[in-house]
DNA sequence: AAAATACAAGAGCGGTGCTCACTTTTATGA
DNA sequence: TCATAAAAGTGAGCACCGCTCTTGTATTTT
């Protein structure tokens, strides 16, 4: 079925590789706005418009750089996760929001690049949205876990909050979540990345004085929002 | 004391104002990246090297552009909260929150600019702390008269957080917050923008469904972490 | 009135994204 | 096998950017 590849093809695969390395790391050395096509062209050893060929613009080489940056985090997370037993909740939450800020401290500019200002003009298409989901997942498979051992989160009210993404993404996946958390979980999923934020992006510059014990403090309280049983 | 301001410095001020509402035009129309020294410059009427009479770069441009979204959106809230009686500590919270999602949906571009990804290569100076800590006092005040009121959060550990500026803050503005507060208050503080922040970069599309709904439960919420009374 | 200061102009440097006409290289089907 | 089509690469060019430097002019200040 699959023939074999000629030696354009494997030389376009090459290119193409190099081109996301070079892409890489001109965004990790300088943020989104250092991504240049012409100073890629040049590292590739190519004429500046030949770079046309391998990437119809820049916004599209973003928009690569944003998928893949979004299944990295989600992977990590994911990763991390994993690790801990199923009955520590409030250690995969900590795990969870620590694998999100390590990702982050390591490679600050991928973060600012999904998580951050939107890059101007630029519209996220479809492709980014399933990757995008990644993280949500692990805190929805969480509060699953919570829920089918007999764990309750404090709902005080029946606030009926749409959550169509979480709600579709609890189906799909088969995790039992009743509808009333799905809000809880949206709740959780913003407050990890808020956190993660405002350290990244230097709002806790002088308000937070030693991040790792917030951390700690605010995985608790996540714990304790989700009905964990907390040490 | 003040000598008549000669021509010109009428004129310069003139130029001033103009430089900085032409630059307004520009960050509401297309962001951080449309700001330009040129574009400005021309519709100016000016040669594009005089503008550093008035500018000594784009990003003294943007330090200005900065400051002054810090004390809008403070500003914005602090009106806004001040409108609810005082004992309406939920009311006040969703004030906060709204205030900060109006002014962000009115001016996507300037909440971006101090809210989302730093702009790059782009540190902060001095003059940007105090303004950006003007929405934080508004929540540490409701906190303290939550406290005067007697109400206490669910302190549920003694988790000793380093939130410097936050006390500082308190301790400044003579605001009665414990020690042990301070914390939730930092939390808090973090939710409004993460939120807010999700909803403006887009990543509650196809996840929450009704913002509204959704931006009064998570008042509640925090109304309830606070220990405040709620409906 | 003279000297110092502020403002404006214009040319220029090196950089960007992107297009277009063109040549060269590679792959494929009659 | 060989012509033809497709893909890759070239180089010139357009319109823009931030920023510098020299030169000339207008306004203040001494």
């Amino acid at each position: 079925m699959a023939p074999p590849p000629t030696p354009r093809a494997l030389a376009r695969a090459r290119t193409e590789e190099s081109l996301l390395k070079l892409a890489y790391i001109q965004l990790d050395e300088g943020g989104v706005e250092a991504l240049s096509l012409r100073a890629i062209a040049r590292d590739l050893g190519i004429v500046s418009s030949a770079i046309y060929r391998y990437c119809a613009s820049r916004d599209a080489l973003i928009t690569m750089l944003v998928i893949d940056a979004y299944q990295s985090v989600g992977t990590a997370v994911a990763e991390a996760e994993a690790l801990l037993p199923r009955n520590d909740y409030r250690g995969r939450l900590r795990a969870t929001i620590g694998a999100i800020r390590d990702w982050a401290l390591h490679c600050p500019n991928r973060y600012a690049l999904i998580y951050g200002t939107p890059v101007p003009g630029y519209r996220a298409p479809e492709d980014t949205i399933a990757p995008a989901a990644l993280v949500g997942e692990t805190v929805l498979a969480i509060a699953a876990d919570l829920h089918t051992a007999g764990y309750k989160p404090a709902i005080t009210q029946a606030l009926k909050v749409a959550a169509p993404g979480f709600t579709q993404l609890a189906n799909s996946t088969a995790l039992s979540v009743p509808q009333s958390h799905v809000p809880i979980v949206v709740e959780i999923w913003t407050r990890m990345f808020g956190i993660v934020s405002f350290e990244l992006f230097g709002q806790y510059v002088n308000v937070v004085g030693d991040p790792d014990t917030y951390y700690d403090f605010v995985a608790d309280e996540m714990a304790r929002r989700l009905g964990a049983p907390v040490r």
